[in-house]
RNA sequence: GCCCCCGUAGCCCAACAGGCAGAGGCAGCCCCCUUAAAAGGGGUCGAGUGCCGGUUCGAAUCCGGUCGGGGGCACCA
């Protein structure tokens, strides 16, 4: 390291110590001048010219953790960075910042553990992290910085909530709309609830009937309970193995009263609309998965059965969703879910004539077997019912009838039909579903194939296309018109319609836990929930003696949630007068999940001062509208959003969902918060273990033909194993860039980190590469200032022809680079670029190259560049440009050198002017010496001259 | 099981739209500087693009198959 060997190393050498010199006094001036300031159209930051090309560039929110950051963290922060540096530089107005996600489970379990408040910890992560950033020389608008536990910020997050609230989705308009207007609606049509009139419900009906619109609802449904953690989470949050995302802990299906959002009305467009943004491939298909739209029909079967046990037969009919309504003559049997409200009510007293001994479990009447069919099915977790493919089921005594031929067929439950897709219920069809199959076999139920499979089929199910047969009046269609003749003829008998089913479902907004948004929501005396007043927001977090929400065994799937603010008995009762006079109302004691922040705080970070409004329309339309040179179909949003794959379908679809009923009220002027998505790649990062399986410091192994060894700082040494993966504390391979900006500077830092590879590759990390973007600047703060002296070695003497040739070529290409986010690529050329200056100027740079090639390295070098810029004698920063401009002359060659093949292999060259015609590089190329000598007299079958590039001869 | 992405020097990566496989960095090697050492300087070596086949005058690039790695979804009716 530098600092073992002061006395030779020349004073003005660029070394890490010097960098950080520069870093820090750049740092400061930016600050000090507001350099990254962007000015707004109105408000209190319309500060200075207001350019009409802007550029919003985003990174996702990060969360403040209390680790710290490690390399990887700010990738995307200076891949951003760069961006942002680069389009300010010429002549953009560009807005950069960066805040905080700042609710959320670490901090209150930190609280918890510690008992100081979350935002005592909060608070000090974020200074922690903004004192990490602020060292790599983010250029971010300061005064744009916004952290979502800020009660001027979640005001606006409860306001918007309300807004919600008080919207419905009106489905023939496509869009949202207030719900006063659907109550308008109902006080005229004179439309009837349980038959009566709207004027005469009472108040408490009312709000019933309008709870069943609203975009946010009360809802009793199955949520998932996650009793280890106290709280309820959503289905994004759930992993496939049935365990939260968030500690690892298991998850029961609950009928539990929670707040839910009505994402599911905007199902299609939540579809559609991926068509229109600039998204990679991956997170739009990973987001049409997710929201899962199929065509089918719903299909109901009347049902005799149950009367014996419920008075109302009629509620006895099951309906069911399918996507193959042309193999209805194939449905042998019915599957509900064990969970189906229906099952109670069609399960009869006694098992029917000679019921089979598989379907009744052995039990002696159907509602013993349903019972304990049930209770086995609820104690499983997702995961045990999902890795048991084995089919289980049982009979539940009733019958249904199939609408097309009036057959009675039996009615099952079994776990494979899944209680929260499509309408619960199947009927299933053996011939042409396997799972049907399966169960089918196991249960000696009838198989009747409706698809013809075609000679030699030996398979099970058939799903594939072929004649309809079996099937009535279908016989001999295919599967596509099956569908279409088949759902007409139900629809003609109200025996079914033609639906389009989604996977997606909506989504659980209530969590029991201490930090986060309280709901701006009060309850009266009758337990109707009510709207907090505008006036009256935020609605702040209490004081609490104890943060955490009561947890349980993690596998007690019977504990119910108790959430940490309905112990906050002041707070919890609250008067007020909302319009009825003054009452005693309740507060709602949950607070919102942690991705309620990060719904829009894009729209915050354009207007975070505004205590009026959550954003100045006319500051919104400036940085998020659509844009005519977008294309006519422009949603406007962000113009670049870097982030992880990792929020694909959490974050980026709650946002895009809120951003629509904002748009639909008329709030804001775009219907997608972000336009342009890019998710960065990670950095990863060696780990090795000893024999015993322990991690050993990344840091003290050595390569050696292959083999790892680890050299314990004693002197011992032993083999180890290498495992790549991520970075962490536990895997002992952690590299902060704190370290990397002290041992190298954060110019060296950006510039390794960008160069590793194009933005959306993940690659390891390798300290011992670093030093390769140390000493290229070294090379070029050497070919611009004296090492010994510190002035300025540039000469004025006009560099040659070829130098600017290089000069220029390496701008354009530089261009390029940028604004297609190659800063791989674009760093290489700079060096290439310095190497020639190196080798033909040892006297120092030329001028012009000089004063080019430093701004060209300021996005992703930006102190070194000011620094160097004002050391060429300027006064200005580089922050706003110039940056320089190729001249084309320059780039025209006046001659080409082509090579020359012959039947495909390079034989020969020949340099031809330019300007020259195909017939000209022809005549050239087949007078060359070796390709004359290969060619010898024989006619070639064809020449191929591609101009600019090659000659091929095929003989 | 289904879907998607990626395989180029020892390592990380370039190669516009099919047209000379190499821009850059690390490591290696040689030389210079140095009493010496180093993350100081200069230079140099290095792969025929995982594998098989096809299309083409021409394939890292397009197509089919195969192997390897990574990711997403997974009883969704």
């Amino acid at each position: 390291m530098s600092d073992t060997t002061p006395d030779t190393v020349p004073g003005h050498r660029y070394t890490a110590e010097l960098a950080g010199r520069i870093e820090n006094r750049w740092q400061d001036f930016w600050e000090a001048n507001g350099t990254y300031h962007a000015p707004n159209p109105v408000g209190d930051l319309a500060t200075g010219d207001l350019p009409a090309d802007k550029l919003f560039v985003q990174d996702m929110f990060p969360y403040p953790s209390g680790a710290g950051l490690h390399v990887g963290h700010p990738l995307g922060f200076i891949g951003t960075d760069v961006y942002a540096r680069y389009h300010r530089m010429t002549g953009r107005n560009v807005l950069h910042t960066m805040g905080f996600d700042a609710f959320g489970l670490p901090a209150e379990q930190y609280a918890v553990q510690t008992g100081q408040h979350p935002r005592v910890t909060t608070e000090a992560n974020i200074n922690t992290y903004l004192r990490q950033i602020r060292r790599l020389g983010l250029g971010h608008d300061e005064r744009r910085r916004i952290s979502t536990i800020d009660p001027g910020y979640y005001k606006w997050t409860q306001w918007i909530f309300l807004q919600i609230f008080n919207s419905y989705y009106d489905a023939d308009a496509g869009k949202a709309r207030p719900i006063a207007e659907l109550e308008a609606k109902f006080a005229a049509a004179g439309a009837e609830f349980d038959g009566k009139t709207w004027a005469e419900l009472d108040k408490a009906a009312r709000a019933k009937v309008l709870n069943e619109h609203r975009l946010v609802y009360l809802s009793e449904a199955p949520v998932n309970w996650a009793p280890g953690l106290g709280t309820v989470v959503s289905n994004e949050e759930v992993t496939a193995d049935g365990r939260t995302e968030r500690g690892n802990m298991p998850v029961f299906r609950r009928n539990l009263r929670q707040w839910m959002m009505r994402i599911t009305a905007y199902g299609d467009r939540l579809i559609d609309d991926l068509d229109r943004l600039d998204w990679p491939e991956k997170v739009k298909s990973m987001q049409r998965n997710w929201i899962g739209r199929s065509n089918g029909a719903r299909v109901t079967f009347k049902s005799s059965n149950g009367h014996n046990s419920v008075d109302n037969v009629d509620d006895c009919d099951i309906t069911v969703f399918t996507t193959r309504p042309d193999t209805l003559f194939g449905a042998t049997y019915m599957v509900l879910a064990p969970e189906h409200s229906l099952v109670e009510a069609l399960t009869p007293a006694a098992w029917p004539e000679g019921a089979d001994e598989r379907w009744t479990g052995g039990a002696a009447t159907p509602a013993e077997a349903v019972a304990a069919y049930r209770r086995a099915a609820s104690t499983k977790s997702d995961l045990e019912r999902q890795e048991n493919k084995k089919k289980t089921g049982v009979f539940t005594g009733a019958f249904a009838v199939n609408p097309v031929n009036g057959e009675q067929i039996p009615v099952f439950i079994a776990d494979y039909v899944l209680a929260g897709y499509g309408t619960g219920a199947i009927m299933a069809v053996p011939g042409q579903d396997q799972r049907d199959w399966d169960f089918a076999t196991a249960f000696g139920l009838p198989i009747i194939r409706t698809v013809d499979p075609g000679e030699g089929f030996d398979g099970e199910a058939f799903t594939g296309d072929g004649p309809a047969i079996n099937s009535g009046f279908l016989d001999g269609m295919d599967v596509e018109e099956a569908k279409k003749t088949i759902i007409a003829w139900l629809e003609e008998r109200g025996a079914g319609t033609g639906t389009i089913n989604f996977k997606l479902r909506d989504w659980l907004f209530s969590r029991q836990r201490y930090w986060g948004e309280p709901f701006p929501i009060v309850y009266d005396e009758d337990g109707t929930p009510t709207a907090v007043p505008e006036s009256m927001l935020p609605v702040e977090l209490p004081e609490v003696d104890d943060y955490s929400p009561k947890t349980f065994d993690p596998t007690d799937a019977d504990s119910e949630p108790s959430p940490p603010l309905s112990r906050a008995s002041e707070w919890i009762t609250v008067e007020l007068d909302l319009g009825d006079g003054p009452k005693t109302y309740r507060r709602d004691a949950n607070t919102m999940p942690n991705w309620a922040g990060s719904c829009w705080y894009q729209l915050r970070y354009v207007d975070p001062t505004d205590s009026e409004r959550f954003c100045e329309p006319e500051n919104e339309a400036y940085w998020l509208g659509p844009r005519a040179d977008q294309g006519p179909n422009d949603p406007g949003g962000v113009d670049l959003y870097i982030g992880g794959v990792e929020h694909a379908v959490l974050h980026l679809l709650y946002a895009r969902f809120w951003q629509k009923v904002l748009f639909d009220l008329g709030h804001v002027s775009g219907d997608e918060p972000y336009r342009r998505l890019f998710n960065q790649g990670y950095i990863q990062a060696f780990a090795y273990t000893d024999a015993r399986g322990v991690y050993v410091p990344a840091h003290e192994v050595v390569e050696r033909d292959g083999k790892h060894f680890h050299v314990d700082p004693d002197g011992g040494e032993q083999e180890v194993r290498q495992e790549y993966g991520k970075m962490g504390k536990s895997l002992r391979n952690v590299v902060t860039p704190d370290e990397m900006c002290e041992q190298y500077g954060a110019d060296t830092f950006r510039l390794y980190e960008m160069s590793m590879g194009p933005m959306e590759v993940s690659r390891p990390w390798a300290t011992k590469d670093v030093v390769g973007a140390q000493r290229f600047l070294q090379r070029l703060w050497r070919n611009l200032v004296d090492e010994e002296t510190g002035a300025p070695r540039v000469v004025e003497d006009a560099p040659d022809e070829a130098t600017l040739r290089l000069l220029h070529k390496t701008i354009a290409g530089v261009h390029e680079d940028y604004s297609a986010m190659r800063y791989n690529t674009a760093g290489a050329k700079l060096i290439e670029l310095n190497n020639h200056i190196t080798k033909h100027f040892p006297g120092g740079a030329p001028r012009v190259v000089a004063e080019a090639v430093v701004p060209m390295l300021a996005p992703v070098c930006p102190h070194v560049a000011e620094e160097l810029w004002q050391r060429l004698g300027h006064t200005e920063s580089l922050a706003h440009g110039p940056f320089p401009t190729a001249d084309e002359a320059y780039l025209v060659e006046d001659s080409v050198e082509y090579p020359i093949q012959v039947n495909g292999k390079v034989r020969g060259r020949v340099t031809v002017a330019a300007s020259a015609g195909q017939d000209e590089v022809k005549a050239a190329a087949l007078a060359e010496e070796k390709v004359a000598a290969l060619v010898e007299g024989k006619t070639p079958k064809k020449v191929i001259v591609v101009p600019g590039r090659l000659v091929n001869i095929v003989l």
